[in-house]
DNA sequence: ATGAATCAAGATATCTGTGTCTGATGATTA
DNA sequence: TAATCATCAGACACAGATATCTTGATTCAT
């Protein structure tokens, strides 16, 4: 069959919007800017945005000069956080077979399985937006210099 | 939106019906059966399992009294074979903007979600379908006591 | 106030994963 | 050989994720 992600592809979106938002706090950015720094399809990632700020870690801001901006601080909002406002990470709470004879205890396998599940949600739990910009500064999220430029271009920000 | 399960529905029935398999090796399996045990559209698995099959983890024999037997011993396949199998867990090797100018390596974003990735696989190569059978004897893989008394009834094993 | 910019919301289109069905091929039994 | 059982192979149907488009509401600048 196909590769899978680990992520959906409109999860994948959330977070690179998110980075970018992280990357300049307290700017309005529009979602035209956004689509062309992330290369997401503008009017579907138009829609992200709005799944977003419905679970208030974004807030849009009509008319011109508008956009978006981050609620809290990039330190503030986990990879969790991104990924439970689009497709939460089930984990496997009950026997998907509908097996009622085994009083609460996954079988084997799915026990495996939502460990699995487990393990990854404490990793996104721990990694935060501001996280990324930790690192090697000559690369930042979305790819640096194409953000970098492009950012600094349209916001005529000096670094 | 949705909960996003951590593998497609494909892949959870492909591990059931392992782990079905690996209860009785050197036994010819029936897609029936094995629909019946593992509770999944019997059409269904029917596909899958010939995905398995070409993927040479099962081998399939036709006509009266056949089925479908493993290939390699269960201490042989890891969970991550079958997964491999039907959708394999895709890592990040280049930028998925795409772009260029980064020589080689990824934003700090994508980083971690293919470091989550490779986690992942790491996991679920360490775990062989042998292993599901390896604890607490009173809990086999898909859910004892439906597994084990239905299997025992057809096939007239005793414990 | 008027007009332009921008988000908000809903309808619609497309593609892929999931699930069903049918006929063909091969194996067993009698 | 004939009949039956079960996999093999392909076509078809459906639902949900992805993507597009249109219209309305809000904010700013003039």
């Amino acid at each position: 069959m196909k590769e899978s992600a680990l992520l959906s592809q409109t999860t994948e979106y959330a977070l690179r919007a998110m980075s970018c938002l992280a990357y300049m706090p307290d700017e309005l950015v529009s979602t035209a800017q956004l689509a062309e720094v992330t290369h997401v399809p503008m009017n579907y990632l138009a829609k992200v945005l709005q799944l977003l700020a419905k679970s208030e870690l974004i807030t849009g801001r009509r008319g011109v000069g508008g956009g978006y901006r981050l609620n809290r601080s990039a330190s503030e909002i986990s990879l969790m956080d991104v990924i439970n406002a689009i497709d939460p990470i089930d984990r496997i709470k009950s026997c998907p077979l509908k097996l009622e004879n085994h009083s609460g205890k996954l079988c084997p396998l799915h026990a495996r399985l939502d460990a699995a599940a487990k393990a990854l949600i404490d990793t996104f739990d721990g990694i935060s937006l501001a996280d990324m910009f930790a690192e090697d500064p000559s690369i930042r999220p979305l790819c640096s210099a194409e953000m970098t430029t492009k950012v600094n271009l349209t916001f005529g920000q000096s670094d």
